[in-house]
DNA sequence: ACGCCAGAAGTTTTT
DNA sequence: CTTCTGGCGT
């Protein structure tokens, strides 16, 4: 088995390793747990594992690595396909999704999971062209609940009824279990909305994020054939990030391994930092006694940070109680002492941050090797207005999606309508879009039809002598239906095609040539240009993968590394990555640590893994920084410095007063370093990080420019927080010099 | 269909 | 202080 590859190649696969990394490539057989501190080499671990397991005891297609995120498992599967070997095997078999070129499954959870719902959907009652909801339909799902159950949408806040049904759904709770255990009246219509929520879902063929999981679970504790079925398919499991498993992806990955007990789960119990969305750090620490004959190896050598940042990080990690003993240790330089700052307010804060960055620009540092980590995304405001003012270009790692916005959601709306004709919250979202004249009153008297006689919408609405008795807009919902029907057949289209046609035959394309929205106009020709990608990639693929496909992609793929940006983002934003230079703010009591209103005591040692993660992204330079008064909410609040500071050893650490003068970065970019020429060429009229002004828009800076048939558009941030992307010779921008400002 | 105003609500968010 | 939502008016 696998045994068409050379000695060579497996001595390769084994070459520079540590003798723990090596050990972890090397075992095989039963169950191992890796505990990779931050900046250990884990990812090298993993993919020299999963390509040594493929070239000598299993077929490729025999392994299963799964991961968290699409980020992750794309480049997992990019690393293993560098490290060669295995192609041969696969020749026959035409790439996939998910899939390295040797038939590797690498993926997420959740695209697991729907791979497997969709294989045994039969058993689940499930059309095999089921939907995925997202966060957007699920909220429209809750509220017609909270409808539907005769209760109002102002007691009963969706987005908390939301939370306690995907909280529920997290430890596998039936809205059955969940009734069971409700201790009161509350619990109790809790329950009532979490069932009436299950049912719409089931009438529409839709499954939420968490259903992928939870199904999935289920259908493997329940069916044996199913099971053995997958455990014969993927004898060799591993999983990444094993400290943020939920009890359901907990129980997947038991049941799939249950036999052979080919189970390899990595991670960090140090860096779990998603406990409120149902991680449960538990399942990393009772890792050995699930599996009592585990081999577990340590990856404790960084090679990340200098040693200065490591010890502050270790200190303080040091002060939880959960964790399991780790030493993190580095052969790098001692390097600087961690900053820490304290300022009168945030503007203070902000402004300083943005003049030590700007400090080292001038002294030759990429601005792309420089984050700011905050723990709220509210605290981004002072930062980026303090960049903007300062000239600094930045870059916000923020989910204000590419595939939430609304002109996406139209065309993909349509899609799913033509392959699920019972999503019906697909189908109210287009029935008016773009407009044809079918107002809300008829799309109530449309429903109370369908409900009244146990019929799908999309039926009801095919069916003439129904539609016949709602009267005047008779003749535009026969149109519509019309519409759906010549839309049918692009089903069975590939993806880029039907996605032309339904634009086009839907009018979105006519109404969107002339709309005034030129930012929507781009959007969807991104999303083509999406699919045609897709199809490049994956040949054989159908509408039904691809529509998967963008419902499972989250939008941190879509955030491109810009270069020439300062990175803003929040803490949890920031694992997994690494830079140079790293700035955390608001280093203080209620903020981080947070504290939330309803719950006075959270979990503190959640926060300090969170803080802890933060200072590990720092290769070279870390500064902390926080303020004596912060206004939130419009009240400025007296603030007091977090504790986590305390706990930092002080001789690693350098405390500076703000009022401190503080010398020119001190690092290895000093030869680069050049004055400030006063430019006598004429620069440009229009280039990147330009300062400009709108006459509606205000103040805003050029993130990008381009040339666009005979015009140029640009991309342009503004200090409103909008994001426009303009055509330069008619947006009537006025460039600005930054010393205007002051 | 769009815009305006009052009122409420306001951690973090891999999928 | 802000940002978003829902209701109402044009």
């Amino acid at each position: 088995m696998g045994l068409t590859h050379t000695d060579a190649y497996v001595d390769s696969l084994l070459a520079n390793l540590t003798e723990p990394q090596r050990e972890a490539v090397q075992h095989t057989e039963g169950p191992l747990l890796v505990l990779a501190g931050a900046g250990s080499g884990k990812t090298r671990v993993i993919t020299r594992r999963a390509a040594y397991i493929a070239a000598t005891v299993a077929r490729p297609w025999e392994v299963l690595a799964i991961t968290f995120t699409n980020k992750a498992a794309n480049e997992m599967r990019e690393r293993i396909e560098a490290l060669g070997g295995g192609q041969r095997d696969a020749a026959d078999s035409p790439p996939r999704a998910g899939r390295t070129s040797s038939g590797m499954t690498v993926c997420t959870f959740h695209a697991l999971c729907a791979r497997i719902l969709r294989m045994y959907h039969e058993r689940l009652g499930l059309s095999r062209s089921f939907t995925v909801f997202d966060q957007a339909d699920r909220r429209k799902v809750v509220k017609d609940a909270i409808v539907h159950c005769q209760l109002s949408t102002t007691n009963w806040a969706p987005a908390r009824m939301e939370g306690a049904i995907s909280r529920a759904k997290n430890a596998m709770q039936t809205p059955e279990i969940f009734a069971s255990e409700a201790s009161d009246w509350g619990e109790r219509t809790i329950a009532r909305i979490y069932a009436t929520y299950e049912q719409i879902l089931a009438e529409q063929q839709g499954v939420d994020f968490d259903d992928l999981l939870l199904k999935t679970a289920f259908l493997l504790g329940g069916d044996d054939i199913v099971r053995d079925q997958l455990e014969r398919r993927y004898r060799y499991v591993l999983i990444d990030e094993y400290q943020d498993t939920n009890e359901a992806q907990y129980r997947i990955a038991r049941l799939l391994t249950r036999e052979r007990q080919n189970i390899c789960a990595t991670g960090d119990p140090d860096q779990s930092i998603y406990g409120w969305r149902g991680a449960n750090i538990g399942n990393i620490l009772k890792f050995e006694e699930d599996y009592p004959d585990a081999r577990v190896v340590r990856l404790e050598q960084n090679y990340r940070s200098t040693k200065r940042i490591l010890a502050g990080a270790s200190a303080v990690i040091a002060h939880n109680r959960r964790r399991k003993q780790k030493g993190l240790w580095t052969e790098n330089d001692e390097g600087a002492p961690i900053r820490v700052l304290e300022f009168e307010e945030a503007e203070d804060e902000a402004r300083d941050v943005a003049r030590r960055i700007a400090a080292h620009k001038a002294a030759g540092r990429q601005l792309s090797d420089i984050a700011v980590f905050y723990r709220i995304n509210s605290l981004s405001r002072a930062l980026e207005e303090a960049l903007l003012q300062a000239g600094v270009p930045y870059q916000i790692a923020r989910g204000t999606e590419f595939y939430n916005r609304k002109e996406i959601k139209d065309v993909l709306a349509y899609l799913r309508v033509m392959i699920n004709p019972a999503d019906e919250t697909s189908l109210l979202r287009i029935i008016n879009v773009p407009a044809r004249g079918i107002g809300d009153t008829t799309v109530e008297r449309l429903q109370k039809l369908a409900s009244d006689s146990g019929r799908r919408v999309y039926d009801v609405i095919a069916d003439a002598s129904a539609v016949q008795t709602l009267g005047r807009s008779a003749m535009k919902l026969l149109a519509f239906a019309e519409l759906l029907r010549s839309l049918e057949p692009l089903a069975q289209q590939a993806p880029m095609r039907a996605l032309d046609q339904a634009l086009s035959l839907s009018g979105l394309r006519a109404a969107l040539t002339d709309s005034a929205d030129e930012d929507a106009r781009s959007n969807v020709d991104e999303l083509i240009n999406a699919a045609s990608e897709y199809e490049q990639d994956n040949p054989e693929s159908t509408l039904v993968d691809w529509l998967e496909h963008t419902s499972l992609l989250g939008d941190v793929d879509a955030v491109r590394a810009e270069s020439g940006a300062v990175t803003l983002m929040t803490l949890h934003a920031a694992k997994g990555l690494e830079f140079p230079v790293v700035f955390i703010v608001a280093l203080e009591e209620g903020i981080l640590p947070l504290q939330h209103v309803d719950e006075p005591d959270g979990d503190i040692e959640e926060e300090r893994r969170l803080f802890f993660v933060g200072m590990t992204r720092a290769e070279r330079e870390l500064t902390l920084s926080h303020v004596r008064y912060r206004m939130q909410r419009g009240i400025t609040q007296r603030q007091t410095r977090s504790p986590f500071l305390a706990e930092l050893p002080s001789r690693d650490i350098e405390w500076l007063d703000a009022d401190d003068e503080y010398a020119a970065p001190h690092d290895d970019h000093d030869s680069q370093r050049r004055p400030e020429a006063t430019r006598t060429q004429r620069p440009p009229r229009w280039c990147e990080g330009m300062l400009v002004r709108h006459p509606t828009f205000g103040l805003g800076r050029l993130v990008w420019v381009q040339p666009a048939g005979k015009h140029t558009r640009a991309g342009v941030h503004f200090t409103s927080g909008q994001h426009k992307t303009l055509i330069l010779e008619f947006a009537n921008l006025e460039p600005i010099d930054p010393r205007e400002i002051d």
